[in-house]
DNA sequence: GGGTCTGTAGAAACCGGTTTCTATTCGGGC
DNA sequence: GCCCGAATAGAAACCGGTTTCTACAGACCC
């Protein structure tokens, strides 16, 4: 009924419990079992049901087996689409490299919490975008890797390349006849800090549109805009033909503002959306979009962290950037001369 | 740097680790602490920066403080998007009740394993629908809830009172004049077991639709109908003026389709879907919900939770079931005579 | 036959906490 | 001054595992 214990199974098998753990640990280093009572032990313990406790088995062992994940693991109510993906992505890869990922839910808002509560061989921090949080789990010295945000000395990071976003989807735009290119930004903060994209795409958005001599839009900077407010100065003032959305969630709050208002997509104006998910695919028009590969990332970040893990060099100045990619659908055309 | 231990704490206060683990848990069963040197202890601790492993701790006091929680927390690719949402209404609430609320990413399709790997004073299953899995937990006499899904004999299980919510989107639909009422059921799957609601609301619509003298769709039944050809068939040949969805990813399914095949919503026919969230106020035409109250069930399962745990009686026989509610936006519209 | 090496497995220490048991000091009643 | 109980705090046991240390049996060699 209740958990057993090793003693429990030990005492069925007639053995000791180190002689227990030796056979269910496969230790080989040095010391052997007879067949019959390896049989004998895995016997009981199958009838008992054993299973050890994950954490406890921690205290002696120098390998815990286990990765600590921080972070909203509860994803925020109006959240990205992406972030479940990604985080799926990084625990699927550890848990096929053998780790068992725990996370406890600790309101990053709280009082400053240390993290992890428990002993572990590695920390992920998915979508990080609190510092004092990252610095105490820094100093703490544990091999991490931030996934999608930033790290500070000892970890890595691993995030998009949004200068190179930006670049395809305004290369898309312009090769097809757009030149007065808005970008609506986010301004959405979480627990006070913003995520790195949002000032990265920013910038990129601005560089981007400088290197290819176009003015860049008067609402990219850091006040936020309505929507309605957007759409009526830049497109209908402006005469914008083409916007550049900060992610999915603002996508479709601009197609929703603009059928309101009596503009057509791609008709009146072309709309290309950072992430990619369910909803671009659904929604009409099609949603052309700049996918965050999940899977690339999560691959990516966990090599690193088995790497930093195993006592490997690893690149820790410069976070790892994933490449981002282009996919067409219905929200973007090309206008034929101005 | 690394993360020190009690006895490191008592060293540097030059007390016994036994007195700092009572000053720490604020023990007072017939002891007590001179001020001065609960001073000094708390000083310390607060010099080295010490917390207890979470754990740990577990082995020898009686209560864990810790509530394990078991499912996809990694919310599956197209999952529905209420999920989220109920899981962190529930976490909150045992945060809020002093319960530290943690996971462990097992596939819930591996080899079938324990849950939770870890003492704990109880479990909550979120949205479940692996009953060998539920049968282990329910063996293993653990308190445990099942929240929008159901238990086996020893637990308690919270659901939506999908006959409620059926009713009032039918009631809904009738009042303004519709007869002929389609309803496009899910087949999907989660991990070879269907998700309680499917049924449920399947039945519910059937029963609801007879009660009203009203002929269910031909397409409500077990298998499978692209959304194509439910349209085709229930709308152009059969001439029903409405839709009720099984769920926000279908009913985005078969906006997309009928914008494709012509049909508007609401002209050429209304369309209510269960589930409520930021897609269905941000798309257009707004989508009318049946929206499932995420802190309702949320607050609910506690409760209930806490009220095991503690020993109390509660009611086991039947789920208990949280009313639905009716969000009308635009995609709904009455029709004048038939 | 004694010494040594190897295979096998139990005993015991240990991890980091909580709880129980025990010891000492102090104050008060006589 | 002595006895006793309350207040205070250390010592030690314990939780459930892993790892190290130790012990014993048998094989092999000389």
């Amino acid at each position: 009924m209740a958990k057993c214990s090793l003693k429990m199974v030990a005492d069925r098998a007639g053995v000791s419990k180190s002689t227990v753990s030796r056979v269910l640990n496969k230790y080989t280093e040095g010391f052997s079992v007879k067949p019959e009572l390896r049989e004998r032990i895995l016997r009981a313990v199958q009838e008992l049901d054993y299973e050890p406790d994950l954490f406890i088995r921690t205290m002696k062992s120098k390998k815990t087996g286990l990765i600590a994940c921080q972070g909203e693991l509860v994803t925020s109510r109006h959240g990205g689409f992406e972030r479940d993906d990604i985080t799926r992505e990084v625990v699927n890869h550890l848990d096929a490299a053998g780790y068992n990922v725990c996370s406890t839910y600790n309101k990053m808002d709280g009082k400053s919490q240390y993290f992890p509560p428990f002993k572990c061989d590695g920390v992920v921090v998915p979508h990080n975008c609190n510092p004092a949080r990252l610095r105490k789990l820094d100093q703490s010295g544990l091999p991490y890797v931030s996934v999608n945000g930033l790290a500070c000395g000892n970890g890595c990071s691993v995030i998009f390349d949004e200068r190179q976003g930006v670049q395809l989807a305004l290369d898309h735009l312009i090769e097809r006849g757009h030149r007065k290119i808005a970008y609506y930004n986010a301004l959405r903060r979480i627990n006070g800090k913003q995520h790195y994209s949002i000032k990265a795409r920013q910038q990129a958005y601005g560089e981007v549109m400088q290197h290819h001599g176009l003015a860049p839009s008067d609402y990219y900077g850091d006040h936020f805009v309505e929507v309605e407010d957007f759409l009526s100065h830049e497109i209908k003032a402006n005469g914008a033909t083409a916007v550049l959305a900060y992610d999915l969630t603002l996508a479709l709050a601009l197609m929703g503002a603009a059928r309101d208002m009596g503009l057509r997509i791609p008709d009146d104006f072309s709309l290309i959306s950072f992430n990619d998910g369910f909803v671009a695919e659904a929604i009409r028009p099609k949603l052309t979009c700049i996918a965050l590969p999940a899977e690339d990332i999560g691959k990516a970040s966990v090599t690193l962290l088995l790497q930093m893990m195993a006592g490997e060099p690893v690149q820790k100045e410069h976070p790892v950037k994933i490449k981002e990619k282009l996919v067409i659908r219905e929200s973007t055309r090309a206008i034929f001369d101005r």
